[in-house]
Formats: C-alpha cells, structure tokens, sequence
DNA sequence: AAAAAAT
C-alpha cells in the first residue's frame, strides 16, 4: 500500500494562460483574475520588455529556444519567450477560482495498481528519491514537476533499475515524462557518450545510445520537443526523424552527433539503410503508443527496426513499452521484444479517466450534420459573449463539465461563465476517413464555423499549420482522422466528438482522451449511428468502467446482445484492454491500490501536484507561459494548472 | 473498408 499524505488545504496558484480565442477583446489585459495577489515584480515570467535576442545565447541550445529556430513557428508567444529560470516558484499567485471550493468533486480515490515480474522495484513518491542526474533534476524543477504522476512513481524507479518494463496508463497521466527520465539520466550516465559517430570523418553514421519511436509524425514531434526540454543544457543530444519533410535538414542534424533519436518507423528505416544511423549502440528502445506500433499494420515495420537491424538484442538492451491500452494479442508480441520484463498497470486500463464527462448520442448518419450544427450551436449560444470570458480558466471547464449533470444547482451567473468557457475551447471532431474530414471541413466553414481539417492525405506542411491553428484556438475546431487520435497533447481542448465512432473501442479510449489531461476535466460526445451496434457492449463497459451514465438503449442493447464488439478486443465479459500480465510463471505479482488524487477544483491532482500555471509575461499581447510552449509542443509539467503538459501520454 | 508510416 502506498498512499499519499493528506489533502493539502489551499494551493497558491499561478496566474492562467489565457489564450487567444479566450480573451475578452476589449480586455486583453486583464485575462488574469485580478485577486489582489502579490505582484510578480522580479520574476523573469514577466518579460517587462521584449526578450532580446537569443541569439547571442547559444543557437540550439535548448527546447526553450526552439521557437526561435523554426521559421514556422510564427506566433507571436514565442518572439517573447524567454528561459524560464530558478524564479518559477516565485510566481506563484491565487487567483478566485478557490470561489469555486465548495464545488463537490470527489477528493479521491484508490486507483488500482498492478505490477508483476521478478523483484519489481518498489514505487517512490517524490522525484528526490531517485537519483536521476542533477542537470536532469534541475531540469524537472524548471518544468514545475513538483510530484510524480501514478505512472511517474512507479515506472520511473523500475526503468531506472534498468528492467524491461511493459506499462499501462490512463491518457493524460504522463507517461512521456516516464521513460524520458529514466532514458536520460541513463544517457547521462553512460561513459560511452564518446561513440556517437560510429565512423568519424564526413560519412559520419550516427549511432544513438536510446530509440523512441511513435506512430504519427506529430507525435514524434512532440515527444522530441519534450525529451528537449527535459535534457536543457545537458550534454545529451537528442534528434527526430519522421517522414513529409525534408531528409537533408534530419541528416545534418544526425552528423552532430545524436545521443536520443526520436523517429517514426519509416523514416528511420530509411536513414539506416542509407547507413546514416546505425542501431548497434542503443541501450534504451522505447515504443510510446505500443500497442498502436504493435497492430497489424505497423508490426512488420516495428519488428524490422527492433529484430533485423543492427539493434542489440532483448537483455543487452532496455526496452520500454507504454500506452493507455494493450490487449492480450498485441502483449503477446510484444513479450518479444522483451527480456524478464516488468508489467504495470496504473489504473483502470482502458477506461477513460473519470474526468472525462461522456456522452452518448444515437444519431442516424443522414443526420449527423445537423446534429453537430446545433450542437455547436448551443455551445455557441449558451452564455454571454465577452463580458465574463476572462474569467474562463480552463479550469472552470472541468467544473463545468465535472458538475454537468447538476449545473442546475450553481447559480445562473456561475453558469454564464462556464458556458463562457466551453463557448471558447477547442473542439476536436473525430471522422472515418480522410475525405470526411474535408467535407466536414467545408460543411462547417460554409456554416460559420471556423474549421480545418488534418490527416494523412494532406502534406506535412499543411498538417502542422493546422494542428498550430487549432492549438492557437485561431481554428477553435478541428475535423481530424485517427492521425490526431493518439498521444497528442493539445491543451484547452474541452469537447472530444466522435462524429463517426472508431471501428474499435481501444480507439475510443484513444480519441477521447484527447481532453481531460493532466488532471483537468473534458466532455466527450460520441454519435453513436445504426452502424456502432457492434460497439454497443464495449461502449457500455467502458462507460461503466470510467463511471459515465450511459444511455438505457446502449445498456440494454449492451445485454440483450453479446455481441462482442470492440473490433475484437474482447475477452471474458470484458474489453480487453490489457492491464493483466499475460504471463504465467510470472514469481511475483502484486496488485494493490494506490491513492490517487484526484484533482481539486481548480483542476489539479491535489495530492500528487502543486499547480504550476507558469505566468512568463504581461504586456499588450504578451501573455507568455512556459508551459504554453506546448504550441512547439514543448510542455508544461506535470499537474501545471491550467496548462498541460505535452506528450502527456 | 480505413488510418498511419519512406520516396
């Protein structure tokens, strides 16, 4: 048993981001509550005058500069954006939200913990315990990780002591930060770092000490900006390489010499068989989204680069694998590519976090258009525009949501403001294909909303800019495939729409937990059409699991047919998700609960975090966050309030 | 029958 300490009264919180599309217009300045908090005189959050350049500070030398670097990135956040330093902690301000205290949310709750294998290291409860490098240490300081997730705590110690490890988790719950640690403090302490370049002279082929992969491109992109931002002024070097964009620019970058490569399957096969990489050094190989990496379409890929490069073998390697879901076939794999490994799962695996309100509508096909209008609509229309927007921390969205089904009970002016808040976040709309999302696309823009529209058939370019337009909320919605439903952290994306169901539950699963991240609430709508039945049994279960009320029709049909549903990811009764070690000559197993907190009002994990919001800058227009570097899909840390850390999963 | 991932 390990539980935490008691609840911690009243947390100082930091001023909130407030993005673009969430500010009042005449009132830019004033996005933050005005609580009569302490002024931030000294901090360096408060960029009092444009940051200079960093030009003269090292071009490169971090994630906190990437902004910089990249062309593209043209938001107007990141000409300010200035280091973050020691002074974070001085930033801290109350805001009124602790208004909103007597708010019941449950205070917690014990997640379910197990972990089997040989002399499983036993969970730590605070970062300080592990002795992870000071430079990596420092740097978990700067990004405001105050105290570990679930996830973080156990699987950190256990990657740590070097074992193989297969891990479950919640969306949302951190589980980038969760083998990054351990990967760079490992990297950090590795004497070899001498061997970057296996062959010195101009062919130079980069040899890099630990491999993460990722299924989508961006998603590779954002655990790069992540490990980044982890490894600051650190001697590790770490890279990406992921296909759409140009080889030339990846490869230079590689000669440099590379010590963490970052990649999706196929550009990484390239760069190997054109002998620019070469896998004979790695020691730490991590799949995120493994059983996605794992599935019948990517297997042979994955299986290539692990089984029939030049990668040491299981046992001479470290080998991590992580996601939110993990069905038995895919675990079964997997064991390959393992060696006395150790299984955890944090939580309910497979069901959503509770803080995902979700509902369920039936709606035919040929009426599914209308239906998201006026759902729109009403999200549109509920509350007054502008006059209290700035009071919409994101934070009052997981209230709202939170406490949807008993809003009546607050008080009409509460409700303005929280409609005011799901007015302004983001929508990310779910679709089958990739023409859909087009049509979709269009049908919403001809109808006045501003929509854009990603997947896999546009080019990377196109891909990026839209991502960028909706995280900015200049596109507060957006039409995407299965290529956005993984592994994204997309802060203020309050309301998940699956306007065509996944073809599978463990997508679902996936999809949803796009909101609800890092301890903050979301709303999930799915449109549940004639053709879903045989999702009918698993929706319900997974509903049940997250303790969603679904609708009396999905349950009856849920028993009244067994159809098994969920694509196949059934067993006994129960979606298979994963979350129980297949093995059986496992020598020891244990299962037990773990107290979780879950978040407080304002939207953090109350026992595991201190809120963090990250204020950099006030001015005109400046509203800087160092977390909000999410946009280059840099992060925040965890438990950071109002913003989310990216590659949360 | 679909999304993703190299050119």
């Amino acid at each position: 048993m390990f539980s935490e300490s008691t609840r911690k009264p009243t947390r100082p919180t930091r001023p909130r981001y407030l993005p673009r599309h969430m500010r009042s217009p005449q009132n830019g300045n004033d996005a933050f509550l005005d609580t009569g908090a302490p002024e931030l005189t000294r901090s360096r959050f408060y960029s009092p005058q444009p940051v200079q350049s960093t030009r003269g500070r090292g071009r490169g030398r971090g994630p906190w500069f990437t902004a910089r670097r990249n062309p593209n990135w043209e938001d107007e956040k990141f000409d300010e954006l200035e280091i973050v330093d020691d002074t974070l902690e001085e930033a801290y301000v109350t805001n009124n939200l602790q208004a909103y205290e007597d708010i019941p949310v449950q205070a917690y709750e014990d997640i379910p913990v197990q972990a089997s294998g040989d002399n499983v290291p036993p969970p730590v409860k605070t970062f300080a315990e592990i002795d992870l490098g000071d430079g990596l240490k420092l740097n978990i300081r700067r990004c405001n990780y105050i105290k570990p997730t679930p996830i973080q705590r156990h699987a950190i110690p256990i990657a740590v002591a070097g074992r193989d490890l297969m891990a479950c988790a919640q969306t949302g719950s951190g589980k980038t930060a969760a083998f990054c640690f351990p990967i760079i403090s490992g990297v950090l302490k590795n004497t070899l770092l001498v061997a970057r370049h296996g062959g010195g002279g101009g062919n130079a082929v980069a040899c890099p000490l630990a491999l993460i992969l990722a299924p989508t491109r961006e998603l590779s992109c954002q655990i790069y900006e992540e490990a980044k931002k982890f490894a600051y002024m650190t001697r590790v070097q770490i890279a990406v390489a992921y296909g759409g964009t140009s080889i030339y620019n990846q490869l230079r970058r590689l000669e440099r010499g590379v010590d963490i490569l970052v990649a999706t399957p196929g550009r990484l096969v390239d760069m190997i068989e054109r002998a620019k990489v070469s896998l004979k050094m790695i020691k730490y190989l991590a799949l995120d989204e493994a059983d996605r990496m794992l599935d019948m379409g990517f297997e042979p890929q994955i299986r290539r680069i692990v089984e029939q490069m030049d990668m040491p073998p299981p046992g001479t390697r470290q080998t991590m694998l992580f996601s939110a879901t993990f069905p038995d076939e895919i675990q079964r794999f997997a064991s390959d590519f393992l060696s006395d490994y150790v299984f955890l799962a944090v939580g309910r695996v497979g069901s959503s976090t509770d803080l995902i309100v979700q509902r369920v509508e039936l709606v035919q096909e040929m009426d599914k258009r209308n239906h998201l209008l006026s759902l729109l609509r009403s999200q549109r229309s509920n509350g007054t525009p502008h006059s209290k927007v700035q009071l919409a921390s994101s934070n009052l969205i997981g209230v709202l949501f939170c406490t949807m089904p008993s809003l009546d009970s607050y008080k009409h002016a509460d409700k303005e403001i929280l409609f005011n808040v799901l007015q302004h976040a983001l929508t990310l709309v779910f679709v089958e294909t990739k023409r859909r999302a087009d049509e979709l696309e269009r049908w919403l823009s001809r109808n006045g909303f501003s929509a854009i529209a990603m997947h896999g058939d546009k080019v990377q370019m196109e891909r990026e800019q839209a991502l960028r337009s909706f995280k900015s909320g200049a596109t507060p919605i957006l039409v995407a495939t299965d290529v956005a439903s993984r592994g994204l952290d997309i802060p203020h994306v309050a309301h998940v729409i699956n306007f065509d169901m996944p073809k599978n539950i463990v997508d679902y699963v996936h999809r949803i937990g796009r909101t609800g991240r890092a301890g903050k609430c979301g709303l999930a709508t799915a449109f549940f059409s004639d053709k879903n039945f045989n999702l009918a049994k698993s929706l319900a279960e997974v509903m049940k699991e997250s303790n969603q009320e679904a609708p009396t029709w999905l349950v009856q049909h849920a028993e009244n047919y067994s159809a098994s549903g969920g694509g196949g990811w059934v067993r006994r009764g129960g979606v298979d998700f994963g979350g129980y070690d297949l093995r059986e000559d496992i020598a020891s197993s244990s299962t037990y609960n773990d107290i979780y907190g879950v978040p407080a009002i304002d939207g953090h994990y109350d026992a595991v975090s201190v809120d963090a919001p990250t204020l950099l800058g006030s001015g005109d227009d400046d509203y800087l966050v160092a977390s909000d570097m999410n946009h280059n899909a840099a992060a925040a840390p965890y438990g950071y309030g109002s913003i989310v850390a990216s590659g949360w999963d």
